[in-house]
DNA sequence: TTATAAAGTTAGCTTTGGCTAAGTATTGTT
DNA sequence: AACAATACTTAGCCAAAGCTAACTTTATAA
């Protein structure tokens, strides 16, 4: 049972599913695992896809607002912002707004894609607005690049897989 | 920049309706928020769920076994056990086999049948079992009650909302 | 029955992501 | 220019969920 270490490819959008839909251990783990690392990752997509949107909304993105939007108080924001600017997704100095560098643009587009994806998938199936965006929130971490074309197919047609 | 002025204005009695998707910070932070909640409970959700088909597979669940199905130590096994039985959730003496208790039985057979009508909607799209596997074990922990009857009546007449 | 292997636990470390309280910086008002 | 309000950061706390190393208990096999 060796144990994996942990190895954050921020590019990770996309899970890898494994061949065959077998139950055994080692599958069920992949999966998991795969859950797990997809966790490790929302929270750099849900501030780049925020903190984009507000630069397009107000211009800029403040700390505070960011803090608002996410319901979080504004120190566990600072202390977030630290962290993606150690990845390499934002541009922060103390004191001043928040800007995406140009890979934490790239993740903030491919995050609006896919949660418009998931959104108007919802609703094509019934689903109301706001509950379509409900669960967009969470379920759109955790969709893979087959369910995700799945999804747009079915949108554009909504009769048949 | 202009550090934003609190606009106190009509807040209290004119915002009420916020039906639909709007994006104001209230809303968003509740969605946030809600995603947050549903990660509290993932790990609980999966631990019972695997529990209770280890129980149906072996006739009892080992520890050693959950580690090797979830991927994950021994020791984190033990770790999160503790905290099942300070929910509740199972019922655990040391070196022993772990059991449900009814709640856990509940949970379990809830988290079943959920996981189950995700599997069959994402098959019933079209996707194959192995990725419908990978995808449920992360989306079911975020469809709400009305998205599991639109995936429930979709796979059963996969034509039309 | 005793030695060894396997299972399980304990102790202690890490990172994440939340919080409050208190201090510093910036902005806006007078 | 001084002061008040707002924004932001720092410090320090917490719980969750992971890990390894080392120990104890249980099970197996000689």
């Amino acid at each position: 049972m060796t144990q994996k270490t942990p190895e954050i490819s921020s590019s990770s959008l996309v899970s890898q599913a494994s061949e065959g839909a077998d139950s055994t251990a080692g599958s069920q783990a992949e999966r998991f695992e795969s859950v797990r690392r997809a966790h490790q990752s929302e929270m750099a997509e849900d501030y780049v896809e925020l903190i984009a949107e507000l630069i397009v909304e107000h211009g800029e993105a403040r700390p505070v607002e960011i803090a608002e939007r996410l319901g979080v108080s504004q120190p566990t924001v600072t202390k977030n912002l630290a962290r993606l600017k150690r990845d390499g997704l934002v541009i922060h100095a103390p004191y001043r707004s928040v800007f995406l560098t140009d890979e934490g643009k790239a993740l903030a587009e491919i995050c609006r894609k896919r949660h418009r994806i998931v959104v108007n998938f919802l609703k094509a199936l019934g689903i109301k607005e706001s509950i379509a965006e409900h669960d967009a929130e969470g379920i759109e971490h955790h969709v893979s690049k087959e369910t995700l074309a799945a999804f747009e197919s079915f949108t554009q047609s909504p009769s048949k897989p």
